[in-house]
RNA sequence: UCCUCAGUAGCUCAACGGUAGAGCAUUCGGCUGUUAACCGAAGGGUUGUAGGUUCGAAUCCUACCUGAGGAGCCA
């Protein structure tokens, strides 16, 4: 109620400013206020209903009112098209000179782009609107209207990388964005969906962390009180691993800090990562449960968001493919595989943007890639029983170029094991005393994995570069807006 | 950090050693079914910065700045 007062209080005000700019509107002005004071004692309320956009269809033949901004105006003379955009979608309008108070038809002929406005009107199915459906105005308020000696930046033609960033939070107002940002809505509803209908209770972890898990050079660090030093996490997984030995399955999902000087497409420093970790699961059952989520994730998608995949020219036809079983491999007969391809990887090596692409090329859907060196993997992956120089670690490899959606694996659970591990790596042992308690309490094997959000969505949009997927990516050298 | 490419009107680009131009956006005019509407007109520039070569530089050279793509590393 508070807030519909305050923006009808807004609308008088904005319409009277524009009003002043006109000679002789005052006469205007005045009865436009009329109009808005009337409003805010509801006396329309009754035969009107205020709708978004996507509730159109089921207000066909009804007089409703749309609160948005200006997306497009196409001009015929005495007939005019505003297209209005209110988040949940866009609709043509129809404003008729013949039809409407000369104020208001003049208003909205020479509004500018983005400007922001309610119109009122009657809904009708109709073949030559976006959509099927339009609004015959019979009213209009403009609530602020964007200055001409200052327009909105992003016009309807083509803009360029660096300008659309500099403007994210103007962009985020365009098609595309929108449908991929609602992608990402979707895939994050899907993964929570997921895991809290499996038996996984949602534990997040700290994001201000005292060490590294995998060495510092990839960290930011933050000034804490008193001299202190800490860093921003780059994985919940130590926590989560306390967590699983506490609640059996858990996730925590949330954004994860990497300092490394990436520049690519598939590089962000500040990303969402979902992390699952089960107590009592092997390799195996982490790569089941790793396949089930990505499996579900896509049909909910294909399912749900098909709107949103057309605006974005995404190819489903692709991603319908992606069912159970993914093809698997061992890191050794992947080497073979690419050495065949002419990959100049060697045994020992980790593989290159390049090679995952050869990896996946001659598959429909992702490639699961298990049993790696110990010697490429982190410190806490469970060795190999019968090949100790493996390591029980897995990565899911996207098709189409996307490159590693997950990574995960099996962690030591002997206390022993995982003692002379901290030593190999040079780590400082007194920072992981509470991680070694939890091989020391009731130790059990365990694993889990960590899918990237980002990577993930890029995929399900067939986005050319992952900043696209996150509502205000921060890059190497892009910390703005 | 390294390699490659690019910075010209608000935006996207052209001009490639000889007076800086187009489309979109903005303003004005026209059009009663438009679909990034269309047609006509107007305004809009220290060509990223600093040096250098030249009679003359947006154009050639050097350095720097900014951005993009890639490598390594990773989700």
């Amino acid at each position: 109620m508070a807030g519909d007062d305050a923006v009808a209080a807004l609308a008088a005000q904005s319409i009277s400013l524009a009003a002043r700019a006109e000679s002789g509107g005052r006469a205007r002005a005045s009865a436009r206020r009329g109009q808005a004071r009337r409003r805010r004692f509801g006396s329309r309320s009754r035969v009107m209903e205020r709708i978004s956009i996507d509730q159109a269809r089921a207000h066909e033949g009804q007089q409703v009112e749309i609160q948005g901004w200006l997306y497009n105006l196409r001009k015929s003379g005495k007939i005019i098209f505003p297209v209005i955009r209110d988040g949940s979608g866009l609709m043509q309008c129809v404003a008729v000179k013949s039809n409407l108070p000369e104020p208001v038809f003049e208003a909205l002929k020479n509004l500018t782009q983005e400007s922001s406005l309610s119109v009122t009107g009657t809904v009708r199915a109709e073949a030559r609107a976006p959509g099927g459906y339009e609004l015959d105005v019979t009213d209009a308020h403009v609530v602020q209207r964007v200055p001409e000696e200052r327009p909105y930046p992003i016009t309807p033609k083509e803009h360029g990388v660096d300008f659309l960033m500099d403007h994210r939070h103007l962009w985020l107002r365009s098609r595309r964005q929108h449908a991929a940002i609602r992608v990402r809505h979707e895939v994050i509803k899907g993964i929570r969906d997921y895991f809290d209908s499996h038996g996984f209770i949602l534990v997040d972890t700290p994001i201000f962390t005292p060490s590294a898990c995998e060495g510092t050079s990839t960290l930011f660090e933050v000034d804490y009180f008193e001299d202190e030093k800490v860093y921003l996490t780059q994985s919940g997984q130590l926590y989560n691993e306390a967590n699983a030995m506490a609640f059996g399955k858990v996730y925590c999902f949330g954004p994860t800090f990497r300092a490394e000087k990436s520049k690519t497409r598939r590089h962000l420093t500040e990303f969402w990562m979902v992390e699952p970790e089960m107590a009592y699961a092997d390799l195996e059952e982490v790569k089941r449960v790793a396949e089930e989520l990505v499996v579900y994730l896509v049909g909910r998608v294909l399912e749900t968001r098909q709107e949103e995949l057309k605006v974005l020219e995404r190819d489903t036809a692709k991603l319908a493919n992606v069912k159970s079983p993914f093809p698997r491999m061992s890191y050794d007969e992947a080497v073979k595989a690419l050495a065949a391809k002419g990959s100049e990887i060697r045994w020992g090596g980790d593989f290159g943007n390049t090679d995952e692409t050869l990896l996946t090329q001659d598959f429909d859907r992702p490639v699961i890639v298990d049993r790696y060196p110990a010697e490429i993997k982190a410190f806490y992956f469970q060795p190999d029983p019968e090949r100790p120089e493996l390591a029980l670690g897995v990565d899911m490899i996207a098709p189409e170029g996307y490159g590693e959606i997950i990574g995960g694996g099996q962690r030591i659970h002997d206390l022993a094991l995982l003692e002379k591990r901290l030593d190999e790596h040079k780590l400082p042992r007194e920072a992981f005393e509470w991680y070694l308690d939890l091989r020391r309490f009731g130790s059990v094997p365990h694993g889990g994995f960590g899918m990237g959000v980002e990577r993930f969505v890029a995929w399900m949009c067939g986005l050319e570069h992952v900043r696209e997927t996150i509502p205000y990516p921060r890059m190497l050298y892009r910390t703005r807006p």
